[in-house]
Parts: structure tokens; sequence; C-alpha cells
DNA sequence: ATTATCTTTGCAACTTAGTTGCAATATTTT
DNA sequence: AAAATATTGCAACTAAGTTGCAAAGATAAT
């Protein structure tokens, strides 16, 4: 049994989730692979596997759910995912940070060390959440 | 000739688009709200014209692409679009402001006057274009 | 190890968002 | 009024995402 192979499953029984190959296979990528990823990406990354295309849909709304991964702001396209941190679970998400997506690979990153600038909210209105995504080059790109 | 229409028509003439229905009844519907629309809110309010959904698409297009209109960062969910300021054109779009997606009506609005907060990019990583969504109770919701 | 219980999967069918090609129509220019 | 050009509507298509349900799989109890 590989590291990851193990970590992915410690994550699965601390949600109380089945070990099942889709589940494993789609944790593991998001180990490998560092950043978010879209149903699309998953599929076509485990397509020997070949899990059904709605099966990876609830896998990743489980996870979710169960505070595993979070949704990542992705203007234009698909929903995109990324792996939380411990802090989050069930009961609430804890993953206020600066998300940016590279023009030229096309990834999107987790900015954990960056929190959210603070917002000066316009008077009236009560901020509950909030996103900042920043686009250009990444580290690999820039060169 | 009311307000709008004449306001809409000039919007037209000015960036060499001809004259029809849809336009200027999209036009118009961005002036009266005063927020951004998706393509399934403006198919809506416009019911009664009977405009084809590609043409609403296509409207949408053509005005983002001329500086009219531009995307507003709506995570889940379909694209909105929103007026831009007279900054913007053909050429390029400069519409750095906060949006603000209010969670009990659902509308979404441009901070003209809130800037984007000032980035601390990551070493290596060049910034090019950013966004910020707020979101909560807008003035109204609030109460 | 077998069985019972409860969870997860795969399939088929459906919905909604968005795109493309093309002929018919409307707008602008001459 | 006719010619030139831009826009529309339709039909057909792709892609993302959802739902119901029966079969298969995982875990827990005997
Ligand atoms: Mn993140
Ligand atoms: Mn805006
Ligand atoms: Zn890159
Ligand atoms: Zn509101």
């Amino acid at each position: 049994m590989t590291h990851l192979e193990s970590t992915s499953l410690d994550l699965l029984k601390l949600h109380g989730l089945r070990k099942t190959p889709c589940r494993l296979a789609v944790l593991e990528l998001f180990f490998r692979e560092r950043a978010a990823l879209s149903h699309q990406n998953i599929e076509q990354q485990t397509q020997n596997s070949n899990f059904d295309r709605v099966t990876i849909y609830r896998t990743l709304t489980t996870f979710e759910e169960k505070g595993i991964l979070h949704r990542v702001p992705d203007l234009e396209g698909q929903a995109k995912y990324a792996l939380c941190s411990e802090k989050c679970s069930e009961h609430a998400h804890h993953d206020a940070h600066v998300h940016f997506k590279c023009q030229t690979c096309e990834k999107v990153l987790c900015m954990e060390d960056i929190p959210l600038p603070e917002t000066a909210a316009p008077k009236g209105y009560q901020v509950k959440t909030a996103s900042f995504l920043l686009e250009g080059l990444c580290a690999e790109c820039n060169g």
C-alpha cells in the first residue's frame, strides 16, 4: 500500500465513507496533482478505471459535503475542486484563501498562505463570505 | 422615444451596431435593472417579445466584445453580465471593481466605487487580473 | 465464514446551458 | 429603390449536470 493510498483511506474512514475504487482514485489524484480539478479533468485522468461520469459527480458532491474538497471559483467553465485544509468538516468549510489561475497552463492553485484581503463593506451591506481570484502567470510559466 | 430608448440607441451607434429590437430591449433592460443579468434572466424578462434564445446569446457576446457589457464572476451557475463603465471599449475592458451577490434576493451588483484590494502576489507569480466577489445581504435585504 | 444491513455504483433517461451553419430577413448605404 | 452588409430564427448539435432505480459492493453482526 502506497503512502497516498493509506492517506486517502484514512480520510475516508475519518468521514465515515466506505472505501471504494472511485473514491480512492479521486483522492489520490488530488494528492498527486496539487491543483484544483474539474469533473472533466478527473474523468480524463482516471480513464483506464472507467468510472461512470455520474459516480464521479457524486463523489465530488460527497467530498464537498464532508469537508474534504472545496469548490474553487473558476469564472467561466465548470466547477473546480481542491483539497480542504484540516479545519474543514461536515459542518463548515474554512477555505478563506486567495486562488490563482494561470493563464498559460490553466492550473488553478490554492494560495493557502494568502488570506483574503479585508473588505470595506459598503454601508447597509452585510458581507458573509468572499472569494478572490487572481489570474496571470504561475511561477512555472513565468520562467 | 423614451430616455432609455435614446440612450440605448446612442450606445449602439457609438459602437457601430445596427439598431434591432432585441438589442434595444436588452440594453433597456440593463439600464432599468441595475443588477447583473444572466441569459436566463433576460429571456424571461423579454418573454413577450419572443426573441430567439440564440439571438440573446449572440447579443450578449457582441456587447461583451464591444465593451458594452462585462462578465460578472458568478460562481456556480450561468454567466452574468453587467453594464460597463464608459472607459471600456472594443479594445480593452476596465471593470476592476468589487462585485456583491446577495444571498437573499440573489442580485449581483457592481460596486463601481470599491476598487480591487491590492494583492500581494506570491514571489515568482505575475498577476494580470483579479476578481473579488463578496456575498451576503444587500442593503435592501439587510433591512 | 455467512448473512443481513446499509451504501455506493452504473445505466438510462432527462434537463439546462451554450454553440454552429445556413437560409431568410432586416438594416444601412448608395 | 436597389445593393451591400449585418442580424435573426431555426434546426441540429455538444457538453454539463441531475434523478430514479435496480444491481453490486462494503461493512457490521452472527
Ligand atoms: Mn482553495
Ligand atoms: Mn461589474
Ligand atoms: Zn502556469
Ligand atoms: Zn438582496
